[in-house]
DNA sequence: ATAAGTGTATTAAGAGAATTAATACACTTA
DNA sequence: TAAGTGTATTAATTCTCTTAATACACTTAT
């Protein structure tokens, strides 16, 4: 499901995060659907449950999934994630923006750059 | 000369070298200049002077200064450190940008945010 | 020459966070 | 009833950051 890089210095569980975070925004985990449980997640990945554990509390922190007692985790309706998330990565996006013209790069260089990323279409 | 923000979870060292990096972008250190020595930043900081010396190593790598044996150390010319910062940076704005496009946000919008950051002029 | 100031290196110890480990509990499903 | 779920707790371990105390070679000013 997910793969760990262990030349990554930050901790396991945050690397968890970030990668189902990933699954859920692009669409490759479902809204309703089952997530791998903590147990067999931590098995996989060769990593203690409760490791596993903190990244799903965090995850259902930020409205990325949600637990049905004894079922277990499910992924969440989009409408639980999608502003914070929109917002989170908008504003780490104008800090890197600034320290782009911090360093002298072009304004040019950044519009051509995000016509590559999304196209050249209107959306 | 620079101040700590307490709350930050990094280490000192690396806020050290983002806020001294700073300075020298932004040319408020500028190229010759001598840089405050370790000890004596050390004291400022109330920190010890192991930890400025790890900053002031990791800013000699990355061309930020450079030191005279006995003397000091000091601001690096421009030329040593403007393009790994350039492509430094970039790399990161792409990511996010990379991310922006995943979570929903337009196009439209990050262009206005360029804009509005830059200015509207050419430059 | 001497003293003070520079960066650098080394070794040890402390503190804090991340991680592992071993359980236990309440819940749901087959 | 048994197996599978998330959750909670406590302890030990590991790792990094940080502090601490020195020492050394070098330069500058006295």
């Amino acid at each position: 499901m997910i793969v760990l890089d262990y030349r990554d210095k930050r901790p396991i569980y945050e690397q968890v995060v970030e990668k189902l975070e990933r699954l859920v925004v692009n669409g490759i985990l479902a809204t309703g659907e089952k997530m791998p449980s903590v147990r067999s997640l931590a098995m996989e990945l060769s990593v203690n449950p409760n490791t596993i554990q903190r990244a799903y509390a965090q995850l259902e922190q930020e409205g990325y999934l949600y637990t049905v007692s004894g079922r277990g985790s499910f992924v969440a309706p989009e409408r639980e994630w999608r502003e914070n998330k929109q917002v989170e990565v908008l504003q780490g996006w104008q800090d890197l923006t600034r320290q782009a013209k911090e360093a002298g790069v072009s304004k040019e260089l950044l519009q051509r750059r995000i016509r590559e990323i999304y196209g050249e279409g209107s959306q």
